[in-house]
DNA sequence: GTTGCTGGGTTTATCGTTAAACCTCAAGCG
DNA sequence: CGCTTGAGGTTTAACGATAAACCCAGCAAC
């Protein structure tokens, strides 16, 4: 693995491709960033150059001067869960995607967001991609809006004032799928919630209460169990569910990771399912197709939010931080029946 | 009334730092690099300054001036495997631990690894990480050998000669878990292995191969089948070895996914698990606890193993090591033993 | 025929950091 | 005593891209 310096002709910089058009590398730079001071004839010369010798613009320069922004600090729960993993990986692509550097950082607790978010501004962040809670965590506070830093939030529950929002509506989404059990004949209706201070969570947990209200079955108390998203919390909820005297014949959980731990505890008593119970997921994770049987879920584009979010945050840097109230964008979700119900 | 900051507050510049411990930023530089070109005296006062100014190094300065190198591409198959999504999260994640940016490419076949590698380095990637099968695709090409990258392949079957390896005994690895389903009185063991083009995945069936032919057992044809490392794979497999007249009592999967697939067929045909068939997996990725019963599997320590070969590349590009053979890096595996034993 | 403007450029200065060359002073040495 | 040596600096010159200031030919207007 001989590794000399690379040949100096490894990397093509604006001057070889202004030599090789026959202008200087300042018009090279206006025709590469279209700002219209060229005429017809240069453009084309300029992009044949370009084309020909493979010109990659040098982003450390380019940041160097102040032009482009170019990293993303993203905060995360360190959770063991689907979710979380699988945003953290659709991240990594759609930002080298974008050209954008991620800088992800495990946060312990609400309180240390914002220490953290302060940290990687200094570490040289120019945005913020956030995941539940710290959207709540932050947003709100005066010390996070002295930042002045554009923040996008994925999977919240509603529009946030100082930060972009890219979320499902989950209140329609849970009450659609609770809705299906009810359809399915299901009577006594148990749901294992995300934790309360997650705001998708409450939204998941009003969505269920609504349909089931909706039909005349109120809610009861000692068939809602909190969970914190984790399978260790969904497997102990459900064996105090399936313990109790009038076990519930179906179970509603706030993510993939819950509902697996649901049809844990089901397959531990030797329950048949979906006869004697049926159990619903959401985010529809690999998880939801690799357990059995495979879960009816929420499909929530995970890719196509993280995605999203990153375009908004491109979006507002580039036309300065001023004023613009933060977009909340909407994405459309998918009910995902499967063999569970 | 909090008014907004005044300013997007001036970046701390290694000038700052110069003025105020009244010295040149050289002197800042070298002290920061720890180059040793200073005294006792003047590193304390710099010091001091760092930290009352909480200066953070430019990286884009850095970077420009070639100093550090901060751009790793990632080559990786587009394939849904929990494998792939949890190696993705954790380069994600160990990147943004070293201030590294990746560039992560989906790789659509063997063929296309090069010129992925080729555009990476165009982009201006450093160095490269590489995911099976594209070590076996690049390694030995002179084409590959022409690009000069440092490169490191995450959990191949071998040292490699032109790039670094990070990866665990994937033969001992899979005799081990073979002898424990031998141990357990399993004596009609079946093997769902992974493509032939991933040389980790010959080394899995190799190891099998070792365990059973150590107890006169020897591989029976019919009872091997070539998955693609999917579900969907593993699920036609499993179907064809439980569809057996004389099907197996014991099935190896390459990976956990496949293993899954594998539950997945028995509970389909309503088996008792572990009772009339055991299942092991591979990897030992979130799926492993999640599906039930929980399987037994190799743990293969993919964040470790992933920060590792970062640090390899990075050691690699700092020393500009010429010469230097590429190390191969051996971590330790594990056997957990679970209920689908 | 001066003045003013405008399209299509070029030149210059600059971002923050570091490699390399250069400076200075004191100590060591034959 | 003159010469080297080296520790502990400083100065200079990049790195590549771009913003801002500048230049200039031609054309229109008064």
């Amino acid at each position: 693995m001989q590794r000399p310096r690379p040949a100096p002709s490894a990397r093509v910089t604006i001057k070889a491709v202004a030599a090789q058009a026959g202008v200087s590398a300042m018009t090279v730079s206006n025709v590469f960033n279209n700002t219209g001071k060229f005429s017809r004839d240069t453009r084309d010369r300029v992009l044949a150059a370009i084309d020909a010798l493979g010109y990659v613009p040098n982003s450390a320069a380019r940041r160097l001067v102040g032009a482009t922004p170019t990293r993303v600090g993203l905060l995360y729960a360190g959770v063991d869960s689907m979710f979380i993993d699988a945003t953290l990986a659709a991240a990594a692509v759609a930002s080298a995607e974008r050209g954008l550097q991620l800088m992800a950082r495990k946060v312990a607790s609400p309180q240390d967001a914002l220490d953290t978010a302060r940290a990687l501004q200094r570490a040289g962040a120019d945005a913020l991609l956030v995941l539940p809670p710290f959207d709540l965590a932050l947003s709100g506070s005066a010390q996070f809006l002295a930042l002045n830093m554009a923040a996008a939030a994925i999977a919240t529950a509603a529009p946030l004032p100082d930060m972009f929002t890219v979320r499902i509506d989950n209140r329609a989404a849970s009450r659609a799928i609770t809705e299906l059990l009810i359809a399915k004949g299901r009577r006594r209706i148990a749901i294992i919630s995300g934790p309360q201070d997650h705001s998708d969570s409450v939204e998941r947990l009003r969505g269920c209460r609504d349909a089931l209200e909706a039909h005349g079955m109120p809610l009861m108390a000692d068939l809602v169990i909190d969970g914190r998203f984790t399978f260790a919390s969904g497997l102990e909820a459900a064996e105090r569910l399936l313990g109790l005297d009038a076990p519930p014949d179906a179970i509603v959980a706030a993510n993939d990771d819950m509902a697996a731990a649901a049809l844990w505890a089901a397959h531990r008593r030797g329950l048949s399912l979906p006869r004697d119970l049926a159990v619903t997921g959401f985010d529809d994770t690999l998880l939801a197709t690799r357990v059995w049987p495979a879960l009816t879920t929420v499909r929530q584009p995970i890719g196509q939010m993280t995605a999203r979010a990153l375009d908004l945050l491109l979006l507002a840097l580039q036309r300065g931080s001023g004023g613009a109230h933060p977009v909340d964008s909407l994405e459309t979700y998918e009910l995902v029946e499967r063999a569970s119900t």
